[in-house]
DNA sequence: ACAGTTTCCCGTAAATGC
DNA sequence: TGCATTTACGGGAAACTG
């Protein structure tokens, strides 16, 4: 009879945040005579909803009454937007957080809309709700109440089951890789391969345990850290999602990046590869952060691999990240610095594969000579690096603040000798 | 009688903004007999003032009578503190901007403290106010509010002359210079010499001009743009005084930032200079920059000086200030990268003056290839840099989108494929 | 003490007003 | 139309609160 439309955020419907202006908009599917009529529609936040299961309360701000009016743009029907609405929360009514261990971003929230038809003498009341929706107060809670949302719709056709969260159901593995590709899909431009769902799968279930009926828990998917980390399964790939549209959408879109790669799998890829060929893969270990790993063979011919700390989006703000492809390099010392990328995998010249993505290094600020953030990375003499042989430093080092600690932190102020004892012209 | 207190930004008070709680504390300077009385006080927002003068209007919310207490900390004074007060845009209210010129930060306002005793049958009503005070409502104003209120403070003694910047004196270059100097002293723990202050007097009233009773007008103090720039003075130095607050603290602190040093006298200063001397300045053309100039000498034995494009607090929270000058590489085309810094200005070695404020290289992401910014600048070869003959390019640029700009934009492909050329060992 | 949650408010961007 | 000013709100951090 109406239908209610979706508010705020705009790739992740149904979570609203206190003090933060939302609208919606509501539509009269019924096709009335043309009669002389108003239809005054109003709205309000958990409109008989029982106390009991009830953690917070809320109240809609800015809340009048509006008139539908013919939309245009939808076949003439009976439309009415709510603009400027305002979710604050109802002090003193914190009844009691009985419910056991469910979080703010499990408690659902109904909003009604309510209106009176009188015509031809009949008084009709009508009355629609949206989807159930989650209300937060920081935009950090943001991914927790949208993953909320996905799997109520994933799993329920309840029009309003507010206490879903309490016995939550099991999602199966085969329609919980449908919505995570479609969420790459919708806030990315691009969707996940049966690969990268495969390490995802994997991630989430174990590694052998994958199959299309697999159950994913709600908890397992959203409440629990994954192990060793501090961080849940959907909280890690929300903040993927976020530094693909953020920082990295062409490359993502243009497919370069791999991203979804196990550790073992990223060896068994690269194996056989020649040196410089490279992969880009999201951290696992940090959120929101991507690195490459390639591939060098030392001086007895023997093969490695290697990975940077992963980038995260103030690196990337800073420096574009094809900009850092094109420019890292690696200090190995006595040597000049040198890029170890040369090959995306499995083959593609990285130039062929990045250079249309590359920022030209601006001239903006003559007459100062530009400034620029060189990528790069230095590597120890004494740790585990298989492809050089350990050698002596070549001086002492005037600032080391600690010398101990040698082994473990690297001192620039090598860099700087050793790019002296090598530098001969004009000098 | 009564002694009203600063409110707000710690170190730019009697600045307030919009929807922002201040707070404020009242004490009864008078000593009262000991006996049972109450003395409730409240506060009002440009009471009694005259609405012609008034742009703008607000009023006070959360706006309680308080009760005096007596209060420990000041020998046993009636005080009384009132927090979460919050100003709002009376609406509707906007007299007309007849006056003018006047901005929104030279609109004074009061806040009005008022309360009735009752003592042995007498009622006396007191009252009392603060200094003036401005009303800003985003925090980009702040600087300009702040302006305003240390002109007031500066040149008159009126206690409410709310239509001072309808006609605002001139403050003399001595008194002006005072007041610069000890705001870097309170913000930034250091004040400014006497060479500092000269050029930021020559800056304002032109290279000729400057003597102590030398007139600064209020507009070309803090109204008027830069000749050449888009901002004004005050609002260029304030900049600066963030920057330093922010981000240099303690190498401000230590002396070994000159500044404020005009491009002449900076030639002057490095003119006899052993090359690689250096001194650090503060970017007359952006806002909170901070940049470095060097000596060079080329392979005739000649003198030049080179500056980077200056950083700015976006730059320095990626990469620490000493870090950057310790790190710091020029790669001229063909040579290994170099440090242009040796010696801070006049002769420290730059390790000696830097040393304490470097930071050592993290390690943290084991098993990973630590990550690591090098800020570097890349000098092209036709340029204007004459200590470098022009060279014939070693390779072709399999990626420079538009050749026809090379010689204003460097492209890094010519970095790397220079590097190849005369990396030698293990490849 | 502490973790989950909310509040506070800067700083950027967009909207608004004049 | 352009500039001055305000509003909007993400995001980091502090404050709150059971």
């Amino acid at each position: 009879e109406k239908q209610p439309c979706t508010l705020n955020y705009p790739h992740k419907p149904l979570v609203i945040k206190t003090g933060i202006y939302f609208s919606t908009r509501l539509r009269l599917l019924l096709k009335l005579p043309e009669v002389d009529y108003q239809l005054k529609v109003k709205t309000a936040f958990d409109k008989n909803v029982s106390g009991g299961t009830l953690h917070r309360q809320f109240e809609i701000l800015n809340n009048n009454p509006k008139q539908m009016d013919i939309d245009e743009s939808s076949n003439g029907c009976l439309a009415v937007e709510f603009r400027h609405l305002q979710l604050k929360d109802k002090k003193g009514s914190s009844t009691s957080k009985n419910e056991g261990s469910l979080t703010v971003t499990e408690d659902l929230h109904i909003l009604t809309f309510q209106a009176r038809l009188c015509l031809q003498g009949l008084s009709i009341d009508l009355e629609t709700s949206t989807l159930p929706l989650v209300v937060i107060s920081n935009i950090i809670q943001l991914p927790a109440g949208w993953a909320s949302v996905m799997w109520y719709n994933l799993l329920t056709d309840e029009p309003k089951n507010l206490s879903f969260f309490n016995n939550p159901p099991c999602a199966n593995w085969s329609q919980l890789a449908k919505m995570l590709s479609w969420q790459f899909s919708t806030i990315t431009g691009r969707s996940l391969t049966t690969e990268q769902l495969e390490m995802l799968g994997e991630k989430l279930l174990g590694d052998h345990a994958l199959q299309s009926e697999s159950q994913v828990y709600w908890s397992r998917f959203c409440k629990e850290n994954i192990p060793g980390k501090t961080f849940s399964f959907w909280l890690w790939l929300d903040s993927i999602l976020e530094l693909i549209k953020k920082c990295l959408q062409p490359v993502w879109i243009d497919g370069c990046i791999l991203g979804f790669v196990s550790k073992a799998r990223e060896r068994a890829l690269l194996k056989d590869k020649a040196p410089g060929t490279f992969l880009l893969r999201f951290s696992e270990s940090h959120l929101g952060g991507i690195t490459f790993t390639w591939v060098e063979q030392d001086y007895n011919g023997e093969k490695s691999f290697s990975s940077v700390e992963p980038y995260t989006k103030n690196h990337l703000n800073m420096l574009p990240f094809a900009d850092i492809i094109r420019d890292y390099k690696v200090l190995t010392d006595g040597n000049v610095p040198e890029s170890p990328l040369k090959f995306l995998y499995p083959d593609i010249p990285k130039d062929k594969a990045f250079g249309k993505h590359y920022n030209r290094l601006h001239t903006k600020a003559f007459p100062y000579i530009p400034l620029h953030f060189l990528p790069i990375s230095m590597r120890q003499l004494s740790a585990a690096s298989p492809q050089t042989p350990p050698k002596i430093p070549l001086f002492d080092l005037p600032f080391s603040p600690n010398p101990s600690d040698l082994e473990e932190t690297f001192d620039p102020q090598i860099l700087e000798e050793i790019l002296y004892s090598i530098s001969v012209p004009n000098s």
